[in-house]
RNA sequence: GUGAGUGUAGCUCAGCCGGUUAGAGCAUCAGGUUGUGGCCCUGGGGGUCGGGGGUUCGAGUCCCCUCACUCACCCCA
């Protein structure tokens, strides 16, 4: 075989397809009713839009990033995430000056240059959603709610939603050092990795999953105890919302995130049946990015669901089906000219049909109506020809059913069968 | 970037201590007396055994290199 997709890159075929516009079709359902509404954006940006971003420390930056020089001489960057590009448009586009809160979803691939991995690529999709110029939790409740209607509608089960407070840039240095002091004369019993975190990014610690670190950091100071004022009223109150919407979440202080730009709320949704990439959407709040554009002081908040993490969980509920309402079976010359022009008159009747083009034995192309899952099947021979008549036969239960050999009646006889045409 | 594992037909795999023309199931195509499917039966097509080198009378099998894929770490959706 000569050429393959690049490393970490897939074809997404018909069979599985179906499950993808499934959540797609879904998740724009629940964001219509809630007001997001659609934004497509580039795929290519500016290297500075993320960098600006996400943070020029973060892993995404130093070494995730599809990054090359366009032939203006511009660095240019296939975006790794959602949210870097759509600050960069709501502040273009100034759409901070519609009323509040101006709500937006996106879903599109997303790039990065990574080990590929089990349900995790390189060229990755998510459907994203952001809330803006809201500060209000009430706006974040309503968030995380919508993201569990829509993963429960999309089919998921056994979900857990974990939800923390990270702080602002007044009280995370506190905690920061709180927890630094507490690790510092431990940091012995701890892995490598968090031995190199402890300078890097102490949050981190809390979250590595070797069993002696997570022994070893038993009775580090909880984020929750060292959050301001402000930030503590907010988390308070979320978790009043959510309860008062019915969302069931866990608190877990040790969540962490991986983005510079989020605080106060974060939030993350995981699987357990997926191995060692478990999350299947993860968002938070932002309320510095929008200045950080040099739009004016905004709050928001989005979250992303990762594709290839939720399509495997409902590979196996959703049963491939699809096959043509109707297979026209022509013997004879004559009748594969009349099935020709047949199906073209009943795809004008909005329905999918197929007809033989080359002839074969009937048994053949019974086979094959069998094969493709049609729905119906109609034989037409020199006698269906003379007589204007000819028999429907519903290859589900077998009946046949009597129908004039034309467009019209051939419709409303497969209509009378339960076939909803399309719209 | 680090570590481990796997490469034989379209797919899932078998192939013993190296030994004739490399196999099975599924899939595919054609048939199984005139125009009725799924089950069953018969047959056909399809493989430079990932690639290169080496050992040997002889390599799918043993050794080395290489490439690809997978899983895990890091990190993340």
């Amino acid at each position: 075989m000569k050429y393959k997709t690049l490393k970490g890159l897939q074809d997404i075929l018909p069979p599985e397809i179906s499950i993808w516009q499934h959540i797609e079709k879904t998740s724009r359902e629940i964001f219509c009713t809630y007001g997001y509404q659609e934004i497509r954006l580039p795929v290519l940006e500016s290297t500075d839009v993320f960098i600006r971003s996400i943070g020029e420390t973060s892993d995404i930056v130093e070494k995730e990033m599809y990054t090359f020089q366009d032939k203006g001489g511009r660095s240019v960057t296939l975006r790794p995430e959602g949210t870097a590009s759509f600050v960069r448009a709501y502040v273009e586009h100034h759409l901070y000056n519609e009323p509040a809160p101006q709500r937006f979803y996106y879903m599109g691939p997303m790039f990065r240059y990574e080990r590929p991995q089990a349900f995790r690529y390189r060229q990755f999709y998510q459907i994203g959603a952001e809330a803006m110029g809201i500060e209000e939790p009430k706006i974040d409740a309503e968030i995380i709610s919508m993201l569990a209607r829509i993963l429960g509608d999309i089919g998921l089960k056994g979900l857990n939603f974990e939800v923390t407070s990270m702080g602002c840039k007044n009280c995370r240095p506190a905690f920061r050092d709180a927890l630094k002091n507490f690790l510092r004369d431990k940091l012995g019993s701890f892995c490598s990795d968090c031995q190199r975190r402890f300078d890097l990014n102490p949050l981190r610690i809390l979250d590595c999953k070797v069993p002696d670190c997570i022994s070893s950091r038993q009775g580090s100071p909880p984020v929750t105890d060292y959050l301001c004022a402000d930030c503590k009223g907010h988390f308070e109150s979320l978790k009043h919302n959510l309860n008062m919407l019915n969302v069931p979440h866990t608190i877990n202080p040790n969540l962490v995130r991986g983005l510079d730009y989020y605080i106060k709320t974060a939030f993350e949704v995981t699987s357990e049946s997926l191995g060692s990439q478990k999350a299947v959407a993860a968002g938070g709040r932002y309320d510095g990015l929008v200045d950080e554009f040099g739009g004016p002081p905004t709050p928001g908040i989005g979250f992303a669901i990762g594709m290839e993490r939720i399509v495997p969980l409902i590979k196996d509920s959703m049963k491939n089906s699809d096959g043509p309402d109707l297979l026209i079976c022509p013997i004879g010359e004559e009748a594969s000219e009349k099935a020709f022009l047949l199906a073209e008159k009943l795809r004008m009747e909005r329905l999918w049909v197929e007809a033989n083009y080359v002839g074969s034995s009937l048994k053949s192309q019974m086979r094959k109506a069998n094969r493709i899952n049609a729905k119906h099947i109609v034989v037409i021979g020199d006698s269906e020809i003379k007589n204007g008549e000819a028999v429907v036969k519903n290859m589900v239960n077998g009946t046949e059913t009597k129908s004039a050999l034309n467009g019209e009646e051939l419709a409303k006889t497969i209509r009378i069968q339960g076939i909803i045409p399309l719209k």
